[in-house]
DNA sequence: TTGAAAGCGCTAACAC
DNA sequence: GTGTTAGCGCTTTCAA
């Protein structure tokens, strides 16, 4: 129709195909979709003639088109709640980074959280995504059972559902959380609290009861609770409600580092008391901030290369091979001691 | 081939088309395809029959197949740099939120600093996303040139090209600056100072421009210049630098949040003196930590709304006519007055 | 209002 | 090694 094909300068709106390609090189189409998918079946010549020509018309693989044939779209659907969490933000990229490498893309899904997830999961199958990861989010049974269906593997990050129907990768927050109270416990602390973030978050519940349990195993009275989200207000608050409490605590986990940091600030801002010398704080993440000199936040770090790298590779391998069992990965978490937590003997 | 289809419980992995519904719905495909597309084209009951249908059967709409027939992926491409100041991690949220509810979708394309963006605009365009945002990123003139040669539209976000080959939005970083300016001439400051972003980004260029004209044309002197990234270790490191200088600086603006708070805690946790009374700090963006009791940073807050509903109107209104002039337009910064500024006359 | 048929740009047998 | 051909699942004339 066009010639724009055999223009020297590019001009503007003329979609080249393969077949394009192919007239311009003296081939079929096919020798150049071989050529392009890095087949052994090109010579060396045909291959670089074909490449010089695609150079020059500006050609680039429709992926769409190649997916409709391959039935893989290369995409990677990234669900996510509302979270203002920064450590999920590092996840992200890092998710991006990796796929990248492999010649996939992310398809960003958040939803917000009054939204069910249902939706969330036919919307990306629309695209016949090759997998799901969820972040910070939940995922309905039901949504589960659509997954399924649509033959769709799936890796939750950092949140799991009981029934073992679907793989996740989570920070091991049983042993994290009973790694907290024992490093309180050695480092002297007497009276524990908790500031909790959502409640039924399996991250929330996990860290919590290997807090009490841990501390309950060293004898240690059963620690208050206050809170009830991830922000940085619910620690602020929580914490002034803790400090007026007859039983005040001198040392406190929080469920979050932005907790933890609220929890910073209404001590020593609306308390006008001091950290770590009346009260030890702990937070959850190691987020970029909580190393900033003015905070110096001591806290789990949670490893996020590991997990991403393991819930990648579970969701691959899975994509490979749908009929795998869901599998279950916990990483370790790691210590990151810094300047809220008092480390020498009591006064 | 398998008849699952007509199973009552949804079997695994059966890829179901439109001819699928079709058939059982005694339908011919084309008229599936038309009910789906939400053409008048159907009468009230056969759509509904097929809706019934589609629903049992787990039908959804395969988009790479829409998309080769009708040259639309529903994708916008979004490429960012390596950033981790959270201001755009609202804005990315924000953008997928406005896109989900037009029924679009966000493919995230995260570039390192190292590599250049060319690499990220072909990848893109294998997809043939319809439209491209780039945030807090560098798009190389090649990189434009390209983007126009595909035909793809392109938005610049906060990033802009002095050739005015392609549109963006930005906050009016210019007057933003000068307003920073006044307010700390009319606050009674006296000698001034700015902790610099990434020396050739737009956005830092700009902010400093209005400031230093706005500066000259109250006749004052010219402000002292540090730093020369976003990070908070830079705002930190420059303050110290800033205040050991002879003519110590009574107002510093910081390029960003984040190295504004970096500078605070310099100022405080380093060198001991006191914010506002030792000297005013006042930041760029308004992002959430700004706000929390500990920091409560006088700060520029960017509009990220504003900004992302012009960018995205620009960018959706050059989908539907490719041949519209490169826009260009500006969002008012709003100043919000919170506790790093004194407010009151010279002790 | 519906159906038949021709593509959209690619992959993957299959033949040579 | 390379070409031919038949799809992949949709949209969109064109007829009826």
């Amino acid at each position: 129709m066009s010639d724009a094909v055999n223009s020297s300068q590019p001009s503007a709106k003329t979609p080249v195909t393969a077949r394009d390609v192919a007239r311009n090189a003296g081939v079929s189409q096919s020798t150049v979709s071989r050529a392009f998918a890095n087949s052994q079946l090109v010579s060396r010549e045909t291959r670089d003639r074909i490449f010089l020509v695609a150079e020059q018309l500006g050609y680039q693989v429709n992926i769409m088109a190649r997916g409709l044939s391959t039935q893989k779209s290369g995409l990677i659907a990234v669900v996510t709640g509302s979270t203002r969490n920064p450590f999920y933000w590092d996840v992200l990229r890092l998710v991006d980074e990796r796929l990248q490498a492999k010649g996939m893309h992310v398809m960003l899904m958040t939803v917000k959280e009054s939204e069910s997830t249902d939706s969330a999961v036919r919307k990306v199958h629309q695209y016949r995504v090759d997998g799901l990861l969820v972040l910070s989010a939940e995922l309905s049974s039901k949504a589960i059972d659509e997954c399924r269906e649509f033959g769709l593997p799936v890796v939750l990050f950092n949140r799991y559902v009981e029934t073992g129907k679907v793989s996740a990768v989570a920070c091991d927050n049983i042993v994290a959380g009973k790694d907290i109270a024992q490093f309180l416990y050695n480092t002297n602390h007497k009276r524990f609290a908790f500031i909790s973030g959502l409640e039924d978050s399996s991250t929330n519940k996990d860290r919590f009861q290997g807090y009490r349990d841990q501390l309950a195993k060293l004898g240690c009275p059963p620690p208050l609770v206050e809170g009830g989200d991830f922000t940085y207000e619910n620690g602020r608050q929580a914490v002034k409600r803790l400090m007026l409490r007859s039983e005040r605590p001198d040392a406190i986990f929080c469920a979050n580092d932005i907790t933890a940091i609220g929890a910073l600030d209404g001590i020593r801002v609306d308390l006008g008391m001091r950290v770590p010398e009346d009260v030890s704080i702990i937070g959850f993440d190691d987020i970029a901030m909580s190393s900033w000199s003015g905070i110096e936040l001591t806290t789990m770090r949670q490893q996020t290369t590991r997990m991403v790298d393991s819930a990648l590779e579970i969701l691959l391998r899975r994509i490979d091979a749908p009929e795998l069992k869901p599998e279950f990965r916990l990483e370790p978490g790691k210590l990151m001691i810094r300047r809220t937590v008092r480390l020498d003997r009591q006064p």
